[in-house]
DNA sequence: TCCATTGTTAAACAATTATCAAAATGATAT
DNA sequence: ATATCATTTTGATAATTGTTTAACAATGGA
């Protein structure tokens, strides 16, 4: 299970417009990844700052990079996504998990 | 499926150390709720703090409160919980779901 | 080698955020 | 009413954050 300090950097790297819009991009697309450029160009961000979230998402862990060439290939790292996910619905109703997944009185 | 602005609003709640354990204790106690004073005791922060953190948890509509007597009790809202937990794996790997539950290559 | 391309880093600035102490609100019981 | 309990609001302060501009690497082709 996630560490909370963990979970705290991940959120908060998602927090943020820009940053959420890559990262769903990078999800979108898969462990292949998608060069630095492409999405600057999709999502319609300067490179300066693109690279700021990038660095960002990196450090805590939700992408990961690899250079192929000029390019930087950003993929989404799908095992902490899945780690946040664990950790946001932990002990959910004190354990009756399904419960949680009706909006209202079922606990 | 929940607007970027009102998930990145929810995550930003989430992403602070005191916050995440509010809500963390929150989601394990279920819909019943908890009184907020009981919060304050069991993760030791002071009223005007934890009142603070209701605040941006509420008004991110990750949790709900109730008054009984002289006191408010807060609930978790599952509902809002799932559709950010939807929206961070939608269209994984370009559809192909099941493939981001595993760690890596299988995309 | 020289150059264009791809991406990162640094410095500066405005804006937002978390915490505390103190005062204020709202609800109940006596 | 008045006192007490539970919680919120206010005001102040220190720390963090996102963006821009400009300058800086690193790669690969002519």
């Amino acid at each position: 299970m996630m560490k909370p300090a963990q979970v705290v950097k991940a959120l908060a790297a998602l927090a943020q417009p820009t940053r959420l819009a890559i990262y769903h991009l990078l999800v979108a697309i898969g462990p292949e990844g998608i060069a630095a450029g492409q999405v600057a160009e999709k999502l319609k961000v300067s490179p300066a700052t693109l690279s700021f979230h990038f660095k960002t998402l990196c450090h805590a862990e939700l992408i990961e990079s690899r250079q192929d060439g000029r390019f930087i290939y950003y993929a989404a790292n799908f095992e902490v996504m899945n780690g946040i996910v664990e950790y946001l619905t932990e002990n959910c109703c004190g354990g009756n998990a399904e419960a949680c997944k009706v909006p209202s009185k079922k606990c």
